[in-house]
DNA sequence: TGGTTTTTGTATCTTTTGTTACAATTCAGC
DNA sequence: GCTGAATTGTAACAAAAGATACAAAAACCA
């Protein structure tokens, strides 16, 4: 099946015998876009793979949410991993952004094949690690920067992976990734275009520079 | 070594080869109080585990700085971890603020034995697990809570790991634990002494009910 | 095209946090 | 006990972020 091979090619997944578990025991899975695939206190069953498409991972309070991450092709949700060695419930949402195509695997054989599998091994601790890079990335930003900076970085970041000075989104939404509300956005933005550095339009920001 | 089998049987290893292993390649250390493990841009060359004694590892910047988490005994210090298998330079900062013991051991096995003994697999894995979530906790209070909370949350917490309601530590400390200044941390403090929440004295703050 | 919904703009006010600047207190060592 | 260093207290002001409340603009769609 040509999705699996590129999986494989991406994980580097070489050993027979573990394509073969693979085969016989996920599930592969189309997802529309805007479908909730896990809630707090949801029992988890899968961990599942992003093949295609893009899954949104974030916390929230009763008036506020913020970014996690995003799960991306050959990629897999850390805090569903960690859910899979060790039994906790963390209180995290998840929900495609686009139509996704995830690769679900029963969670009992997640930690066996990392005991059995270096090619599988590698893939969890190399999820872990740059899961933690990550967070640990985010986590000093809040520390330390101020909410204007933290827009540009956020900003600059969305044009480098999507190529382009052209950025689709709400202040809503917007808010909902740095963890404040639609209003600090929109005065931020209104001053980082003030400067120059931007041009706003409907649901569109556009870089300078 | 009576160090050695406490060691053991608190990670769980079981393995007589790998026992054998790490007696003939991991060193013991000594390290005095205040002395500095871990130094941006530093060459990491051995994995240290604390046996006994506390590692404080933290962020900073030019007038900041931010606790990410203390290594405990039996605990190894999650970003020396991540860099044995993937060698990034994370700038970050480790120090010992007891006398400490420490188990250090060559990057190069590190992996290795990941890969060769499940003791030692589990080991790695439930670092980067217990290590993510305390990450992910800290980075969802700083989002979401005031540095009241913060503070109060931060207090409690050191009041149950240490089994007293008795704190020992400066304001200065306290707020390159939080991430702020001092004089936020003194008001704060006055505050909460205000609302009957806790006593202030000389570096010492006591906790109420 | 007109009406409805969503999105954005913005003024005003409040709260929180950060900064500056000094004074007062406490402790440690002599 | 005296002295210097470290720690704490605090007032006053500045800046950042949050909240409230509406208005205006743009998009959607019937």
């Amino acid at each position: 099946m040509k999705n699996f091979n590129s999986f494989y090619t991406a994980l580097k997944i070489d050993e027979p015998e573990l394509k073969k578990q693979i085969e016989s025991f996920a599930r592969l899975e189309q997802v529309e876009k805007n479908t909730c695939i896990l809630e707090p206190n949801k029992y988890i069953k899968w961990l599942a793979i992003v093949l295609e498409g893009k899954v949104r991972v974030w916390q929230e309070t009763e008036d506020r949410e913020i970014l996690l991450y995003y799960v991306q092709p050959t990629q897999t949700c850390i805090l569903s991993l960690a859910a899979t060695f060790s039994d906790f419930k963390s209180s995290i949402y998840a929900q495609t952004i686009e139509k996704t195509t995830l690769l679900k695997i029963p969670v009992r054989f997640i930690s066996r094949w990392s005991a059995q599998y270096s090619s599988w091994h590698q893939f969890t601790t190399a999820t872990f690690i740059t899961s933690y890079q990550e967070l640990l990335s985010r986590y000093s930003t809040l520390a330390f920067k101020k909410i204007k900076e933290r827009l540009m970085d956020y900003l600059n970041d969305k044009s480098q992976t999507t190529h382009s000075k052209t950025i689709l989104i709400s202040h809503q939404a917007l808010a909902s990734e740095m963890g404040t509300t639609r209003e600090v956005v929109s005065r931020t933005l209104k001053k980082l275009e003030q400067e120059k550095r931007l041009q706003l339009a409907f649901k569109k920001i556009e870089l300078n520079r």
